[in-house]
Parts: structure tokens; C-alpha cells; sequence
RNA sequence: GGGCCUGUAGCUCAGGUGGUUAGAGCACUGUGCUGAUAACGCAGGGGUCAGUGGUUCGAGUCCACUCAGGCCCA
């Protein structure tokens, strides 16, 4: 048993090797970046998502319907932070008794992935058939689908990654179509003119993100809009209003004149006529058309204008006075020209008072008919005329030439500058049908974490415009949609719509680009309104925020347990306006309800110092890099531990943190995991019902703690989770519990005390590691193959530890507090000698102590030279003397350095003797227990 | 400019309905141990609770404004 030595004395006897030391084969260091392949292996080799599932078959469904992320690009710290999130809420559900499923998807449509597409094919596209394109488009998005669903994987995500939905598949695309089909059903849909950017070169309307913008020169044109009746305050005057623009092209559009309701407006008297602007733009007006001095006849409220028009300078009709809070007194003369044809304000104010969008401009950007003077000229061309005009007939009040610089936006391919001009499109209105009433009335029923979501998304259901569904594009959802060549006569039905969507199922949607109008309407279909058999089809198609407004439509079937509505939706607060907002009116348009039960937010990935993460900043660390460097758990780890509902920050320094947190936990665990090596939880008799003094408290705090993280899980809480699971670590278990029990060590392999603990320790780390496993899952599964006892396949098929604290329970937690009081105010005593080079280890010391009227000491007597770690302990007569340990307890003590020699074997201040020639230097218990 | 939200030690977070000297863990400093050792223990320093003004006997906690930051609009 023992080592020969050389010269007895000189070379004493090893006495660890008589200890029972930790003995562990779990590893101090993770090497996470390597161990997480292998786990992943072996989840796919068992095929996790599908055993926890088919466990659980029989339970209550809880569905997190996943938000589809668009299918271009890697997947960022944002995207990570999103999927980490659902996972741990996936993960626990069903470690907590539900039956819950994660079908991820994917969106496929949309703009940003047709420009790459088309990018790619170079200049090919034009010449290239619609359908082949789309093709093209196709294949784009599924190459990021399969790069987006390796990345998922690799961060330990469970999920149905081999049949993820997709909008661009047969299946969505028909289910699209389906939902759109109940749209006009519903009788929401509508077609109306609105102003979008167009570009008169390409003939083509532009999307936001086609638009560049460059310096440009405009011509500058303050102009009269003569009031032929006058004012009454000013008999006799010529009054006119005085509007300011940058294209005079837009003024044969002009239908009302805009003026601020708060600002005050002044009467100018100039060259004989009375002129009104804004009164605190008088001053630069006067100057821009070259005038000085001139008086203030009058000042008037904006609101004395009311009802007014003022008659156009060469159109036959009246310009009405309208007030919008748009107008400001930034440049011009806070009286605005307004053509709803041809700005997105002045829309929103001319659709406010039942202006139509007029734009008398044909898609080659020339006049139509309805314009004098200039019909059939670009308006380009038409620019300088119509000043020179205005000029003549005196409406001009500057002069001709006059331009100013600024930034104008153009066409992205042609670089030619764009118009923006009112063109047919189609809406799902909001108020015809109550769809606006309704949705803000769904929204009731949902809960929003955090609470403040519901008033968010509320405000934009009440302010949003009609949705302007449809797109001049080609890579989405087409519509649906028909008219007559001959009438004009805009044909939607229904029924037909319908027939059209069973035929995406097998065709995909690109069929629609394939076939003429024919083969989509019934054999012998006629125009309704004049009987003609010319039928066109629809080129528009449909605004991606519908294909993924119908996601819950194509995913929540009621099949392997997805069942409507969604129990939670859980995304970042852009999607308020996004995706929450077009699956509430899509589902409320044709189910007439809201897709989800809850819905959860979180704030966006910002750097260390708040900010947002740009490339031009340089502050974006890509997920790649931590995963290589440290691991995919790190991301885990941080993802759980910040608090979602506010932006989440991530630095170096912030990874890093919890790089050693990490290392906190998992060290832990080893010591834990060596503690019990020789611990068999079946064949050891005690149980936790014997544990009595410090290895009861422990178990107790224990399950004070897991009641407090499974709360926590329940609420969506997870930064509360790490908190307190560290604290519990660090504070309740390294720093007393783990610390105090190390006196097992010397005892017997079998001395009851040592079991008990280990019986403790056990119970309290196999709970823990089924409770890390939703945050630290690599982690988890690796440390669950380290636990002695009976096992399952994986510790996601282990079931979350429930266990009561009772009210006994909770008084004994209550109860042993001052004792770590006592405890830590010895520890400072301790503390004090130590400084004074008077001992080193406190089993230096003894401890001295009195106490009155404190029967928790009483009964923990025996043990507190145990939990204060020292060699002896001793109970005073009087308190002389002695030091008092804290302000509200009647305790006190006196630290002094212990009698005796060290045991070389147990390291306590004892009486030792020499047992043989190989044992020496022991004390009388420590040889008790080797002889 | 508008809507919604956030701002407590270097970092991550606690601080029900306002009430004694504002807490924890990490990090940091000092120190002990060398039988958790690329660990562990003990002790300690560190915050004008973003700022200003108000309500109140009393505010991190309520109100107003300002500043900084985020999302969504314009």
C-alpha cells in the first residue's frame, strides 16, 4: 500500500494517496471548439430532435412558430442571438413536459435577392425569359438556405433542419396564393393610384433600395397662386399665395397648396400685390426674389385661411388650402405645392382630404393630354418651359434660370434622376371591411413580453395607411389578378384564385409566367363588363410581408403537433412593424383572428458601448470567430445571460467575461464530478431525507434555487437564470459548502458523514446539469455522461427536476442564515491573524467562541469546527474578552493559532505520534483510519 | 421631427406598491493555500443610481425637461 523510501525522515510518506481526493475523469479544460463536433455527431447520430419529440408524443403542444430570416447572407450575432433564444425555450418546454416542435424556415422572395441574383448573371438577366430568372433567383436563395441552416446547426440548435419550410416551395407558394385568394374574399382587396419612384428611362417603377442619391441641379421657382377674391382685411389687395419649388413639372398636378396650422403667416405688400409666406420666412423669401423693404401689410393665424382655395396659375381649376404639419420653415415659404400624384406627402394629405392621386405623366415620363401647352413632352424637357411661362404671364415671382444643388435621387442602373408618379397598385384596405378594428381588437388577446409591445405594435395598427400589397417585381408571389385588354376592367375572383393556387402546389408560381391568362380562367371566359375574351394577366406581384405574413397559414396545419394559433412568436422589435404586423392582418384579414398567443421581443445586437454594429465602425465580431476561438456555448452562454428586453450588447471584452464564467461553472462541476467519483446513487442507502447540519442547508438552497430558475424558464427570464445559478455556484457552493466538506476526505470511503455529502453533492449536480442543458447545452451533454447512475441516451431525454420546498424546508434556509454570519465574521478574525504572519491555512487556528441564547449554535456545536474549517473549537463561559462577530447577534468570538503539531496526514493542529517507521507524524484519528 | 424603449460600480445583472450608510457575481488589488492547481479560499478598493429641476418629512424608485443610445417611421 505504501511507497519504499529512501531515509526514513527525509522522505516522508505520501499520505494523499490514503485520502479520498477528488478522482474525475471530466475534463478541467473544454476545448469547446473541438468537444462541440463530437457532441453534434452524436446528437445527429441518435437523431435528438426526433427521440425528444417522439417521447413527448403524448403531451401538450407548445408551438414557437419560428420567424422566417431571409435567405441572403451568413447569419450574424443577431440572428444567433434569435435562434439561441427559441432553442432555449424549445429545449426546456420539452424537458418540462411539453410536446414541442421547431420547424425552422426560411424567406425566400423579395428584392435584395432578385438584385443578386441578377448581379450574378451579369448583364444576361435582361435577355433571359421571366421564368428562367426566376430560376435563378430559386437557386440563390436555396445556396444561402443550406449555408444559414450549417451555420444553425453548429451553435447546437434542435430543429427540423432536414424539412424546414421555405416560401419560394410548391407547398408555401400554393398556401400564398390560398390566403391571397381569401383576401378578396374578405373584400379587402382594392386597386388604387399611389406614388412610387419610377425611373422614365428604364420605364420602371424603383424600390427604396434602387434609389441612389447624387447632387443635382434644380431649377428654384417661387410662384403666385392668385386668390381672385381677395381677403376682406385687405380691400381692393390682389392677394396671392406664394408656394416654392424644385420641379416645375409637377405643378400641372398641382391640387392644393399646404400651409403649417401652427405658424403664422404674414401679407407682404411687393410690386403692388399682397403676397402671403410664412412670416418667419419672410426675410429669406424677400431676398431669394430680390426684394428689399418690403412692409408687412398684416399678419394672419393659418388657420384664417381655412376652407380656401387659390385658383392654379395655367390649369382650369382651383388649388385648395390644406394644413399638414409637414410644412416647415426649413426652406421655401411655409405655403407648400402639393401634387398627391407625385409625393408621398402630399399623397398622405391629399388621401386625408379625398384628393386623387393625379399624375398626368405616361410611363415614358412624357405629359399626357390633359396637360396644356406641354402634352407629350418629357417633363425633363417641359422644365425650363414651364418657368419661362410662368415668367411670362407674371406667376414667376424670381427669375427664369435660377437653380439650386442638392441631393436628388436616380436609378441605381441608368443613373438618370427618377420621378416619383402615381401608378396603379393594389391594397388591402384597412377600413372597408373593419380590418383595421379588428386587428387592434386581436390584439387584446395576445400577451406581448415585454408588456409594452402591445402599445407599440397598437399604435402602428392604428396609424398604418392602406397596405400597398402589390410590386413591380418578378422573384415573389404573384398576383392574382386579371383584366380586360379591351375595357380596362380589373378582374378578381376568388374562385379562380383559388384554382390558380392549387396549381402553384405542383407548378410552383412560376407557372404563372409560363402560361398565358388563359389557361387560368375557366374555358370560354368572357369580360364581365364587355364581353370580350382578351384577357391579361397580372404582372405585379405581391409584397414579400405577405408570404411571411401567411407563415402560421402554411406551417400551423395541425399536423406533428403544429397547431393554430402559435403559442409564442418570438423575434426582434423591428419585426412590431414587420413580421408580428403582417401575420396579425393577414390571419386577421382571413381567419379573422391573431396567429399567436405571446409574443416576445428582444432588442438588437449593439457593441460594447451601445452602438449599433456597422461595417464602417468595425465593430461587428462575425459568430465564426467565437465559435473557432472558444466555442459555440460562450454564444450560449451570452445569450442567456443578457437581459433581451434592452439591446444586447457584445464586445471582445464581453465574450471574454464569459470565457471565464464559464470556466467558473464548469470547475465547479469537475470538483463536484470528483467528489463523488466513488459515489453509486443506487447502492448508496442514505438518502436526502437523512441529510442533516450543512449538507441539508445546501440541498436546500439547492432547491430554493432550482424553484427560482424554473420560474424563470416559466417567464422567459433567462439572464435571471445565470445569475443566480452562478451566484449559487460561487457563493453557497465553492466559497462554504464545497470548501467544508473537504474534511471527507480524510475520513473512511464509507464514514456516513462522507456519504451523506456525496449523496448531496450527487443529487444536487445531476439536477443541475438537466437544468443547464436549455442554456449550456454542449455542456450538459457532456457532463450528463459523467454522472454515476442510471442514464438515458442523452440528458435532453431527462425530464426538468421538479422538487418542492416546503415550508420546513424553507424555515430551515431561514434558520441557518446567522450562521453564515458567524461564519463569515470568524472568516474576517481569521483573516486578521493571517495578515499578521501569525498563521497561514485557518486549520491553523482555533476558534473560541461565546454565545447567549442562540440554540441554532447550541445544536451546531459539534459541527463548527468543521464549517469554519479550523482545528479546534471551543465554547466560552463569558464573552471576555472576546470580539463581537456582528451587530444584531449576541456572538462572540477570539481566533488564536491551534494547539499541537500538524498531522502530516490531515493537516489539523493535533497531538501526533510516530505509527511504524513508514507511518509518522499522525494524529490519533487519522490512524484510526489507515491502520 | 414623430411613436415605442433603454441608461444602477470596468463588465453582466438585483434593487414589489418611494423609507435606515445602494446589493451580487465577474474583473481588479492584497493575501493564503498548494490534497479543485492553466484551479480554490479569505480580505479589500470601486457607484454624485446619465444630467437638471420638481412633488414629498424622505426618491435609484413618482413627474417634467435635457443629454446619450436603440428599433420603427417621417
Amino acid at each position: 500500500m505504501f511507497d519504499a523510501h529512501d531515509g526514513a525522515g527525509e522522505n516522508p510518506m505520501d499520505y494523499s494517496k490514503t485520502l479520498n481526493l477528488p478522482v474525475t475523469d471530466f475534463p478541467m479544460k473544454a476545448n469547446l471548439p473541438v468537444k462541440e463536433q463530437d457532441i453534434l455527431k452524436k446528437w445527429e447520430k441518435i437523431d435528438i430532435y426526433r427521440r425528444i419529440l417522439e417521447k413527448n408524443r403524448d403531451k401538450k403542444s407548445f408551438v414557437m412558430h419560428d420567424g422566417p430570416p431571409y435567405a441572403n447572407g451568413h447569419i450574424h450575432q443577431g440572428t444567433v442571438l434569435n435562434k439561441i433564444l427559441k432553442d432555449i425555450v424549445v429545449k426546456y418546454m420539452n424537458m418540462a413536459g411539453k410536446h414541442a416542435t421547431f420547424l425552422p424556415g426560411w424567406d425566400c422572395h423579395g428584392l435584395p435577392i432578385e438584385l443578386k441574383a441578377a448581379e450574378r448573371l451579369g448583364g444576361k438577366k435582361d435577355a433571359m425569359a421571366p421564368g428562367d430568372f426566376r430560376r435563378a433567383c430559386r437557386a440563390y436563395a436555396q445556396e444561402f438556405i443550406d449555408i444559414q441552416r450549417t451555420e444553425f446547426k453548429r451553435l447546437g440548435v434542435f430543429a427540423d433542419w432536414e424539412h424546414p419550410y421555405i416560401t419560394m416551395s410548391h407547398a408555401f407558394e400554393s398556401v400564398i396564393a390560398h390566403e391571397f385568394a381569401h383576401v378578396i374574399e374578405s373584400g379587402a382587396l382594392l386597386k388604387a393610384k399611389k406614388p412610387v419612384y419610377w425611373c422614365m428611362h428604364c420605364e420602371t417603377a424603383l424600390a427604396e433600395a434602387e434609389v441612389e442619391y447624387h447632387d443635382h441641379a434644380s431649377p428654384s421657382i417661387y410662384v403666385k397662386f392668385p386668390v381672385p377674391a381677395g381677403l376682406p382685411e385687405l380691400p381692393g389687395e390682389k392677394v396671392n399665395f406664394v408656394i416654392w419649388t424644385t420641379t416645375p413639372w409637377t405643378l400641372p398636378a398641382n391640387l392644393a397648396i399646404a400651409l403649417n396650422p401652427e405658424f403664422t403667416y404674414a401679407a407682404l405688400k411687393v410690386r403692388g400685390e399682397i403676397l402671403i409666406v410664412a412670416d418667419d420666412l419672410k426675410d429669406s423669401f424677400l431676398k431669394a426674389i430680390g426684394e428689399t423693404g418690403a412692409a408687412t401689410v398684416k399678419t394672419f393665424p393659418a388657420d384664417r385661411f381655412k376652407g380656401m382655395a387659390a385658383r392654379h396659375p395655367f390649369m382650369e381649376r382651383d388649388s385648395v388650402i390644406l394644413y399638414g404639419d409637414h410644412v416647415t420653415l426649413e426652406a421655401g415659404t411655409g405655403c407648400v405645392h402639393t401634387a398627391p400624384g407625385h409625393g408621398q406627402e402630399d399623397y398622405d394629405l391629399g388621401r386625408k382630404h379625398g384628393l386623387e392621386p393625379y399624375a398626368p405623366v405616361k410611363a415614358n415620363g412624357s405629359f399626357t393630354d390633359e396637360v396644356p401647352h406641354w402634352a407629350g413632352m418629357k417633363v425633363t424637357k417641359a422644365n425650363p418651359l414651364i418657368v419661362q411661362y410662368l415668367f411670362d404671364h407674371g406667376f414667376l415671382l424670381n427669375k427664369p434660370g435660377e437653380m439650386i444643388s442638392h441631393s436628388y435621387p436616380c436609378c441605381w442602373r441608368c443613373n438618370a434622376p427618377i420621378i416619383f408618379r402615381a401608378t396603379p397598385q393594389w391594397f388591402i384596405a384597412m377600413d372597408d371591411t373593419g380590418l383595421r378594428k379588428q386587428a387592434r381588437a386581436n390584439l387584446e388577446s395576445v400577451e406581448f413580453i415585454p408588456a409594452w409591445g402591445k402599445a407599440r405594435i397598437a399604435g402602428m395598427v392604428e396609424k398604418r395607411p392602406n397596405w400597398c400589397v402589390s410590386r413591380q417585381r418578378l422573384w415573389g408571389s404573384p398576383i392574382i389578378a386579371f383584366h380586360c385588354n379591351d375595357c380596362n376592367e380589373q378582374i378578381v375572383d376568388a374562385k379562380i384564385a383559388h384554382t390558380v393556387a392549387d396549381m402553384f402546389r405542383e407548378h410552383t408560381s412560376d407557372i404563372w409566367y409560363e402560361k398565358e391568362a388563359a389557361h387560368f380562367l375557366p374555358t370560354g371566359f368572357k369580360c364581365p363588363k364587355c364581353g370580350s375574351q382578351n384577357i391579361g394577366k397580372e404582372t405585379d406581384i405581391l409584397d414579400v410581408w405577405f408570404d411571411s405574413g401567411a407563415t402560421w397559414a402554411a406551417v400551423l396545419d395541425g399536423s406533428k403537433g403544429l397547431e393554430f394559433p402559435a403559442d409564442l412568436y418570438l423575434e426582434g422589435s423591428d419585426q412590431h412593424r414587420g413580421w408580428f404586423n403582417s401575420s396579425l392582418f393577414v390571419c386577421t384579414a382571413t381567419r379573422g383572428k391573431a396567429p399567436y398567443r405571446q409574443v416576445l421581443t428582444h432588442g438588437y445586437v449593439v457593441d460594447g458601448k451601445g452602438e449599433k454594429i456597422s461595417k464602417s465602425k468595425g465593430n461587428f465580431i462575425p459568430p465564426e470567430k467565437t465559435i473557432s476561438q472558444f466555442g459555440a456555448e460562450i454564444l450560449r452562454l451570452w445569450t442567456s445571460a443578457e437581459d433581451y428586453r434592452d439591446d444586447i450588447r457584445v464586445s471582445e471584452d464581453i465574450i471574454n467575461s464569459f470565457v471565464t464564467s464559464y470556466r467558473k461553472i464548469r470547475n465547479t462541476m469537475r470538483f463536484m464530478f470528483g467528489f463523488i467519483g466513488d459515489f453509486d446513487p443506487e447502492k448508496c442507502a442514505v438518502s436526502v431525507n437523512d441529510l442533516s447540519s450543512v449538507d441539508r442547508w445546501a440541498y436546500l438552497r439547492w432547491k430554493a434555487v432550482l424553484a427560482d430558475i424554473t420560474a424563470n424558464y416559466d417567464k422567459y427570464e433567462f439572464h435571471r437564470i445565470y445569475h443566480t445559478l452562478l451566484d449559487y455556484l460561487t457563493v453557497d457552493l465553492s466559497s462554504v459548502y464545497l470548501d467544508v466538506i473537504k474534511d471527507r476526505y480524510v475520513m473512511k470511503k464509507d464514514d456516513p458523514r462522507r456519504r451523506l455529502s456525496q449523496r448531496a453533492v450527487y443529487e444536487i449536480l445531476s439536477d443541475m446539469v438537466k437544468v443547464l442543458a436549455p442554456i449550456l447545452s454542449f455542456t450538459a451533454e457532456e457532463s450528463y455522461g459523467y454522472l454515476p447512475g442510471k442514464k438515458k441516451e442523452s440528458v435532453f431525454l431527462e425530464e426538468f427536476p421538479v422538487r418542492t420546498l416546503s415550508a420546513a424546508d424553507k424555515k430551515f434556509l431561514e434558520r441557518w442564515e446567522p450562521l453564515l454570519t458567524v461564519r463569515s465574521g470568524v472568516q474576517k478574525l481569521l483573516e486578521e491573524l493571517r495578515t499578521a504572519k501569525t498563521i497561514g491555512h485557518s486549520l491553523d487556528a482555533k476558534v473560541t467562541m461565546y454565545w447567549k441564547d442562540q440554540p441554532l449554535l447550541d445544536e451546531e456545536a459539534g459541527n463548527l469546527e468543521s464549517l469554519f474549517i479550523v482545528s479546534a473549537f471551543e465554547k466560552a463561559s463569558s464573552p471576555d474578552g472576546l470580539t463581537k462577530l456582528s451587530e444584531s447577534l449576541d456572538v462572540y468570538a477570539k481566533v488564536v493559532p491551534a494547539d499541537g503539531e500538524k498531522c502530516d496526514r490531515c493537516w489539523k493542529k493535533r497531538t501526533v505520534a510516530d505509527r511504524s517507521a513508514e507511518v509518522t507524524h499522525i494524529c490519533d484519528t487519522c490512524w484510526e483510519v489507515i491502520r
